[in-house]
DNA sequence: TCTAGTTTGTAAACACTGTTCAAAAATAAC
DNA sequence: GTTATTTTTGAACAGTGTTTACAAACTAGA
């Protein structure tokens, strides 16, 4: 399949050295032929993007433990998209540099991958704080992307603090946001 | 300028018609003639991005008001990142997208830029809660990171909650972040 | 088996991209 | 006015996404 080719040439030799000639050359055909399957490359990247948010999906889930505090959950799951980031760097790089068609459909298991990953956050919450469901869309979407933020920068060598490891910055971040939380309104 | 061309260009037509020729032509000049001047087209763009962050900083700098609360400043400063992401949305993006080489030296104004932005934050926490320098900078970075995380994935619709104004999620962040400081190790 | 039709794949073309560089034009020095 | 020096050009190269007329391969009907 041109995805998994596309995968491929993605993880070894990074987001600048995927094209439409080089997926079509690893599988054996010509550019026209790709053209068939996808309607662009927007869409074939699309399409790699939803695995690869899949994969991360999966390792969310797989981290999870019951016998877990719900703090500590929260902080295992930012560390392990901290280590997914890591380990699939460009893949995941490429889900939030790659604009997205908002009308592809595509894009709508796109959300809907992304939406259970915000569930198992909100269930996390929901141990912690006695809030509305309203009110614990808002936090797991606070949290989800502050760890979004301080993994991107710091990857991308822009959060310029090379003693700290991420790590610590992440543990720091949960800690102190779920010790703030249900102090308020 | 090549610079202020360039600019113009990415605020009116977005990033992907930023290209060499059309900068060139914008000024009168063709493409040879900027190869003299920059090194390459990541060059001029690191220039530009480096405009964009002084930019961001002068912003952030005209909404600090010694009559507020560190607190309330601290959200402020959170709400006019917002706001400068908004109303610069491509050149902001470019900031964030174009991979720098760390070697360059208009990089090390790059650092030097952000740091100070950083710096008025620590200033802001310092006085929240008293903190090791070594601490406040962890703190100041864990939360720039947060709030820049919130900011990329809600103008990248990555967040899929269309209920929510993002400036409430920035306000519960940076709220239930103070509100945990001090209250740790 | 032979023909007709349909699917599948190709290769060339188009307009664009970043980058380089020999040659030409413009300017300065004497 | 004639050199010398600096500026600028425009064509070339290798690559990009995308389209499309054509050819090859397979499938079905008789």
């Amino acid at each position: 399949m041109a995805l998994n080719a596309g995968v491929d040439l993605l993880q070894e030799n990074g987001i600048a050295a995927l094209s439409a000639r080089k997926i079509a050359a690893k599988i054996n055909y010509t550019v026209g032929t790709l053209y068939l399957v996808f309607e662009n490359l927007d869409d074939l990247i699309l399409q790699i993007n939803l695995r690869t948010l899949e994969l991360m999906r999966d390792h969310i889930n797989n981290c999870l433990d019951d016998k877990l505090s719900p703090l500590d959950q929260l902080k295992q799951m930012a560390q392990v998209y901290l280590q997914f980031a890591r380990q699939y760097e460009d893949r995941w790089r490429l889900v939030y540099e790659h604009v997205s068609n908002l009308e592809n459909e595509t894009y709508q298991e796109y959300v809907s991958v992304s939406e259970s990953m915000l569930k198992s956050i909100e269930q996390q919450m929901a141990r912690i704080a006695a809030l509305k469901q309203e009110e614990l869309e808002k936090q797991a979407r606070a949290l989800w992307g502050a760890v979004h933020g301080i993994c991107i920068l710091s990857l991308s060598g822009k959060l310029h603090h090379h003693d700290t490891p991420i790590e610590d910055l992440l543990n720091l971040l949960v800690d102190q946001y779920v010790s703030g939380m249900g102090m308020d309104s």
